[in-house]
DNA sequence: TATAGATGTCGCAACACTGTCGCAGGGCCA
DNA sequence: TGGCCCTGCGACAGTGTTGCGACATCTATA
């Protein structure tokens, strides 16, 4: 799982923040203030920051934007900013030194959490996109009879032309390109509408709900990851 | 490498983006303001512009409505906007005033990079394509009962001459070249009338409305893809 | 300058797409 | 086993896209 840095000098809270981190899966490295937390930072790999605004010694602005100049791809880790105030001010100045994302206190855990993994997951959605975009983009997908071609933008089962939307296209072309992975909701929310998914992740369903029925036989070729998502039947020997 | 215009106001936001982006290895020309920008871009060669949405001077938003105003190629670069959370820019206004995309603070440094590979990529994949398409082609086009002579200007319908306009020859020698494919009505647009779509594409539905009632009954060999644009049928064994 | 053809724009209607809802069925955990 | 949550699925309404005729504009030509 995900190695986060936390930094924090009130103890009682980090406690509490660490704990909740912690059981949502996460590993958990705390600092009290700016200077251990760079130093930490430059000696273990981390996937993420949560830095308080208000710190002894380095403050949190400070922290970031030594951060943001370290050499590596360090520099570029995702930063959750917590701040105490909500004036306008402080977050204007936290955005344009380059906070991924902020909260003010007082805040919840829940919140916290779903903060948290929303800045992961799209950390995780701009590396495939990366590593996609390294790939040529008109390739044509094979998968058993199924066949999906970008560039005329065409989708064939078993040699028949399929008529899908364009959700439902980009969707499949999504699921197409890593067979067997599984994605969340939220995932794919992000990946094929780019917006954040603010619940009501339905949508995915009835597009996955509509692949199906126009895959007729083969819809099940699309599984069900029970309390996950979904994916692509991972392919083998000619099972089909 | 490519040249990334960057246009911000923010001093320090500037500079990280501009950190990153160098690091990425591209070259950063920097702006504070709507007007340096236009003046820098009709000095230098730039691949992509980074626009922030607020500016002194020009706004954003101005600024991206003159160049898209200018003369020549220039007037197509692509345009990455960024805007803060708090004003409401959706996709919808973005894409109105012709921005290729937009990011919304605060945003990872990584994700800014990954949408500026996205979009440099993108242009050249349409650059090559457009280069193939616009390469002289003597070659005498047949499909089916469909018959096109670049040479001539003529094209022929189960023997017998079709009456063409220039604009609906151009875009029917386009759709013949590469049967099957999808074209966008944007590169239509960009390879038939050498010109950037700035909405108003209803030029192509036309131009195609007019292409299928010249066809009569054949009228249908030209496909709409729904969101997208149009294709030629492809042609296989008498699937009819 | 008048005319005809070519081309872009507009508006309306038809249609496809997509998100939401409610209900039913089934898995998961205590 | 029972309750709860997740998923499947049909229906529906809002929205965006396309088809298409009508009209305005532009250009070349006599």
């Amino acid at each position: 799982m995900a190695t986060i840095l936390l930094v924090e000098d009130a103890l009682e809270l980090a406690e509490v923040i660490a704990r909740e981190l912690e059981s949502a899966g996460y590993h958990v490295l705390a600092a009290g203030d700016g200077l251990s937390a760079l130093d930490l930072l430059s000696k273990e790999a981390c996937e993420l920051m949560v830095l308080d605004w208000m710190l002894p010694r380095l403050d949190g602005l400070e922290v970031l934007r030594q951060v943001r100049r370290m050499p590596g791809p360090i520099a570029s880790i995702p930063v959750l900013m917590l701040t105490a105030r909500g004036e306008e001010m402080d977050r204007v100045v936290g955005l344009e030194v380059g906070a991924d994302d902020y909260l003010t206190k007082p805040f919840s855990m829940r919140e916290l959490v779903a903060r948290v993994r929303a800045l992961l997951r799209r950390e995780e959605v701009i590396r495939q996109t990366l590593r996609a975009d390294a790939a040529p983009q008109g390739t044509v997908l094979d998968y058993g009879v199924l066949e999906l071609n970008p560039e005329a933008h065409q989708v064939t089962l078993d040699g028949a032309s399929l008529d899908l939307s364009p959700t439902e296209f980009t969707l499949l072309h999504l699921l197409l390109r890593s067979p067997g992975r599984a994605f969340s909701r939220a995932y794919l929310m992000e990946a094929a509408w780019q917006e954040v998914s603010i619940g009501g992740d339905r949508s995915v369903d009835n597009v996955i709900l509509r692949l199906r029925k126009k895959l007729g036989t083969m819809g099940n070729l699309i599984e069900t990851v029970w309390g996950i998502g979904y994916r692509l039947r991972p392919e083998h020997g000619g099972a089909e």
